[in-house]
DNA sequence: CTTGACTCCGTAGTAGCTACAGGCTGTGAA
DNA sequence: TTCACAGCCTGTAGCTACTACGGAGTCAAG
């Protein structure tokens, strides 16, 4: 198949699996005489498996590594578990940020329940102030990218 | 005070001070005779602001904006207020999402307890597995970096 | 007179895509 | 046959919020 197909089987996008090949985590396919390439099923199966641990937040390089779990049968899986317990602790470690974050944004809305000037809002005044909490400073940055 | 001594003020780093000041975050300072920069306690002020602001998950562009409010403290502050909720929506979605996530890894961890081969490891074969739900498919996709 | 800390500017790298530009190829309709 | 249009190709730039260089100038202490 060609790379339209195999990108809407896997509900994906095609510059994604370009983007893939490119960084080695899928086999690099066969070309047509037109210089298309031509997938197998194999390939759609890797693909599979990587947009399955990508929608888990597991980052490329870790799906890197599985893959090549994934090729050597034989090795023993408790690297793999371990990978998921560090995912499942990243995740958890996020929540926890999180709804600390959720927390202060509250407490923050708080401050300014009417509609009032900027000059006189609870809120602009609470950001003015200086950073005081230290845990705030050293806290984590989050990025999320909007679906389309 | 030059740009080290606001940076430790601020508790961040110099070349983010600097990232700042060409994203037009922060106002341009004074510059020595040798070219230095030379800030006033306005200036700590501000990026204290912005670095209140981006410890709470607030980006550049929003903070920019709320900057903007600032310097015209006359204006109604329901679009700050507003954009509070929307961070306040925004976190709270994602906690959602991450709280999905973190029930999905657990469940793919409860395939394989033991330590056997990754040929029979059920993690493996769960990841294999095409991408059978929806949802994951259009999920969204979240990093963060780590605290240095 | 040298060492070291500080500063300058500009550029490239990070993650994981997404979105072009500019150009071929292939197919169905007029 | 010619045209439009979809799909494919490569390569590169953009997104976020920084971080980390390289190569150079500045300045005070020893």
């Amino acid at each position: 198949m060609r790379i339209g197909e195999l990108a809407k089987r896997s509900n994906c996008d095609v510059e994604t699996v370009r983007f893939y090949e490119r960084g080695g985590l899928l086999d690099k396919p066969a070309r047509e005489a037109n210089g298309y390439r031509c997938y197998s099923e194999a390939h759609l199966e890797q693909l599979n498996f990587i947009r399955h641990c990508r929608s888990l937040g597991i980052g490329l390089s870790e799906a890197r590594v599985l893959r090549c779990f994934q090729a050597n049968p034989e090795l023993a899986c408790d690297e793999v578990n371990q990978l998921v317990d560090r995912q499942i602790a990243r995740i958890h470690q996020q929540i926890e940020s999180l709804r600390l974050l959720e927390q202060q944004l509250r407490t923050l809305r708080g401050a300014c329940d009417v509609n009032r000037s900027v000059g006189e809002c609870g809120i602009m005044r609470s950001l003015a102030e200086g950073g005081r909490s230290e845990d705030s400073s050293r806290g984590q940055r989050f990025e999320k990218t909007e679906d389309r």
